[in-house]
DNA sequence: CCTAGGGTGGAGAGCGCTTTCCGCAACCGC
DNA sequence: GCGGTTGCGGAAAGCGCTCTCCACCCTAGG
């Protein structure tokens, strides 16, 4: 029967004294070892391990190997879906493999993002993971950097999933391009006046590295077909929802209670996309009719905003799934590339 | 200067060494010791890890302390808000600790969640959280409750966030209570014939606690005003987005293009809510106008879906956190109760 | 009948830490 | 000047494992 009392959890050593046998056998028959282990022996481990309710601990495992089993994962924001399903694409490709996913949050702060890393690293994970988002003049990125290269010089592997020129493993995602697309599409549908929501971009804040890119390659599409967005028509804001709902109201008090000629609004992720939908439904427009919206991501919550939102369409939990299998690979090769697809919906109808 | 083409981490014997102090006095300098260690000699201990870029190994510190400080978590859906965000509180509050949270995912599945339980138990985390939900009548329940009796007689902790008569540390949500408040509001707002979306409930698929919870709060509810609803009309569904989007298409074939006489929908949570509304949608049904409709939660997504969603509101981080608190708790003391509160919106403007 | 050699079990070293225990000095009060 | 504290450094014994190395037995071949 199980000791139901103790209160220190069950040893190898308590399994092969059970099972009169030494350490070794023990530990043989238990964990993928090469050695043979005679069948009756093997049974009476298992079976007193079973007994005992035995759980190898996996700390000990790591120190004895060498090797641990975890991989680390470093978000800016859990709650947020284009990062959660990030997490549930890396997760779910981890336990195929058979490791353990620890997670940690940025906030969106870059130094805190280093304090993240120099802690998770003391966890010696096979992998870290960044899918929190690089910035532009980023005054901790040397930090980071500095961080991560102790981190892969213990024989660690760092994965980045953003587009920026670091000398890890890279997970590019198309941002530029799939903006540039999605850009050249609504132009063809019509739209000639557009404003855009754009991230951070204050001296408090250096600027996105994403919003850039997808800023720049949106233009880029725009300026196919002759058209321009003034900067004065691009409004600096928080990433997030909230940034979102508020760029719109910026964007609704400088321009007038119904935009003026504004005809599309596109912000550079589907959060803020959604965020700046409702702002602009509660000051009484109909996103969709009275203003056309778009964003970027495809975030899986999508499916149920109304209008549909136009957006340019990330596998986002391939985007994990590939994240950890860059990890895992033995050769570093050359970065990955994820595409962006145009989705267009209800939100552009076109004029 | 950094050694750069190593292979194997800084141990805290090469920071002894290049301070030139014994293993103990490095130990102590390092590491948050009672005894004291002379100010020149911890200056040279620390600025040789500086240099070296030392990291405490924490499955090192792990086994020779014979304690971790790792928190694990278990959710069904990582990427479903409601998770993600009750995640989201763990992961926040775990910082604040000091820990490192591992997560890992059941994919709704009870057996699977018995496989991860015993898994996680090999990284000997101070507390495992769960946030997955019951079954009433799971055939691995028992097998779930070994499990983690063998974790907790190993020094464990052990938190349910759920409504479930279990021997461990509980959160309990009031979803009864919270469903019952809704229904009784619904009922004074004037809707009579209602029908609702449960989560699974076939004999491959035991019933979801909470789901039962909901759906006989919310009838008592009802009941208060004289209302019932009939068990045809109660549709059994997975308990996801797609499953509430499916339990709204079933309600229109059975009921027709118009829902007949139905005039309020309730799903048992939000998501289903959310793609019950898309469906209603998607058959020509404005929700809100032509068919009321409420959920349960308040996912934060919710705040830019139209229309705006009732439902019984939870806050989803601070379970989360609570959870946490619970898990870290000196005394397991008596199960906590977390209330809901009733947020009507337009998507049940009343009749 | 003797000897190789394959198969298997166990002793014990070692993984990177923490912490006990001991020893040495410097200091106190008388 | 002496016994008795303190204060602090280091040696070494673990922590729970893995894995090398050696010893042993059994079988096969000569």
């Amino acid at each position: 029967m199980t000791d139901t009392a103790r209160t220190s959890p069950v040893t190898l050593h308590d399994v092969a004294r059970e099972a009169g046998v030494s350490l070794a056998t023990a530990s043989r028959s238990l964990n993928g070892s090469t050695r043979n282990v005679k069948a009756a022996n093997r049974e009476r481990v298992l079976e007193a391990a079973e007994r005992l309710g035995y759980s190898a601990n996996a700390s000990a495992q790591a120190v004895a190997r060498g090797t641990t089993t975890t991989v680390a994962l470093l978000v800016g924001d859990i709650a947020d879906p284009y990062f959660s399903s990030i997490a549930a694409g890396v997760v779910g490709a981890a336990e195929d493999h058979h490791l353990v996913v620890t997670m940690a949050e940025t906030r969106r702060d870059t130094e805190r993002e280093v304090e993240m890393v120099r802690a998770l690293r003391g966890q010696r994970p096979r992998a870290i993971i960044l899918a929190a988002s690089r910035r532009v003049g980023d005054p901790h990125a040397d930090a980071l950097a500095e961080e991560l290269s102790k981190y892969e010089s213990g024989g660690g592997r760092v994965v980045f999933i953003s587009t920026v020129d670091a000398p890890f493993r890279m997970l590019h995602v198309d941002n530029a391009g799939g903006a540039r697309a999605l850009g050249t599409q609504l132009a063809a549908m019509g739209y000639r006046s557009v404003a855009i929501l754009a991230g951070p971009g204050g001296e408090d804040a250096p600027p996105l590295r994403t919003s850039e890119d997808r800023l720049s390659g949106f233009r880029a599409g725009l300026a196919e077909h002759g058209i321009e967005v003034p900067p004065e028509r691009v409004v600096s804001t928080a990433f997030t929802r909230d940034g979102g709902y508020e760029g719109m109201q910026q964007l609704l008090t400088t321009h007038g209670p119904t935009l003026g000629d504004i005809d599309l609004v596109f912000a550079v992720n589907d959060v803020m996309a959604v965020g700046a939908m409702s702002a602009a439904r509660d000051a009484g427009l109909i996103p969709g009719r009275d203003i056309a919206i778009a964003g970027f991501d495809d975030i899986p919550t999508l499916r149920d905003v109304t209008p549909r939102l136009t957006t340019a369409s990330l596998p986002l939990e391939r985007v994990g799934e590939e994240a950890l299998a860059l990890a895992l690979a033995e050769e570093a090769g050359s970065p990955a590339l994820l595409e962006a697809e145009v989705a267009v919906r209800e939100s552009t109808p076109g004029r």
